[in-house]
DNA sequence: ACCTGAACACCGTTCAAGT
DNA sequence: ACCTGAACACCGTTCAAGT
């Protein structure tokens, strides 16, 4: 009954999965691995860690490889990417902009989307904000959406096919923001000339 | 000792805003107010309850009359000020953000900027899109703040000048990106004619 | 290196009973 | 109407000690 840190990530896993993220405690976490609480400390320095530890590993199994080229597509591929990441497992939205919130794991998609808005031509000084904004609405949007999905499961017959769409016209939203400021550049870099 | 209602969301504010969310138990509540936690559920069914209603008075105790005229101003306007009225109280942004995402609060947002958009002539069928996607970025972005300004606190250096430019930035977007799209509507009005 | 056992200082919520 | 007192079923974390 020896474990490693990913073991302990992987049985987490099937916890919050299994019994949500509000399910998902030190105790519980312990018990489903046959072993007391305190052991997980070895493994962990705390509970905000090992969330991180699980968020980032969400992100992991949902990663793709191979982003298409022009740089607008390239962004709505991160952000679905990302979103199918999140609703893969049970309360993934919450538990992952969370951790990203907290600085502590989920930087990954950060990266790529300033490294992509960089390569679309924004203003540097206005990636960071960028790639914020828009991570900013998938983790929102999908965080609703997920709560939603659960709160239905309990018999209401809302709003279930809207969902897929609306992900979208709110990313293009968003990203037709972007865009303006980046032909607006694309002027300027002309009339330098 | 016989309190109402609102004096246990008052007391609730201040407890809010010395200790933070995290410190904002039932048991310490009814401490501050001399009383026992138990007595707490004779004003509210549960703790999720008594949040929304705190979140609530914070977006009253935020409210500005008078709204600028033209919609695009309106909503500049309606988002500045709830940003505004939620950096008032410690860890304000994540409470309203919950009580949101929950459906028990926080409404009176949603429903200022579907008519602001409405007004503006947006397609009907995008306003609630609209709306939310503007929210997520509010409530996203000074969650954010307001977690660096609590850990920046502790002694960091790092980006205070920059938030209230940042916040205006990403606003202008998610205004712009709007924006393109009532565009396109009048466009289709002008062709009808 | 990884785990046990016990303790510390807490939680939200329920419920019979009091005034 | 508003509150008490006691209980139930939990939390995260620490730490000496074991193998």
């Amino acid at each position: 009954m020896r474990y490693r840190r990913t073991d302990v990530v992987d049985q987490a896993l099937g916890v919050l999965d299994t019994y949500g993220l509000a399910d998902l405690t030190m105790r519980r976490l312990g018990a489903e691995l046959g072993v007391q609480p305190s052991a997980l400390y070895h493994h962990f320095a705390n509970k905000q860690l090992l969330l991180a530890a699980v968020a980032d590993e969400i992100l992991a199994r949902g990663a793709r490889g191979q982003r298409p080229d022009p740089w607008h597509e390239r962004v709505v591929s991160i952000c679905s990417g990302l979103r199918d990441a999140m609703l893969a497992y049970r309360d993934g939205a919450e538990l992952v902009a969370t951790a990203y919130s907290f600085g502590l794991g989920a930087r990954t998609p950060y990266d790529e989307l300033t490294a992509a808005l960089a390569d679309g031509g924004l203003d540097p000084a206005l990636v960071p904000t960028a790639a914020r904004t828009l991570l900013h609405f998938v983790f929102g949007h999908v965080t609703d959406e997920q709560t939603h999905l659960q709160a239905g499961s309990a018999g209401a017959l809302e709003d279930d096919p809207r969902t897929e769409s609306d992900f979208a016209v709110g990313l293009g939203i968003v990203l037709d923001g972007i865009r303006v400021r980046v032909a607006d550049r694309s002027g300027i870099e002309k009339r330098r000339r």
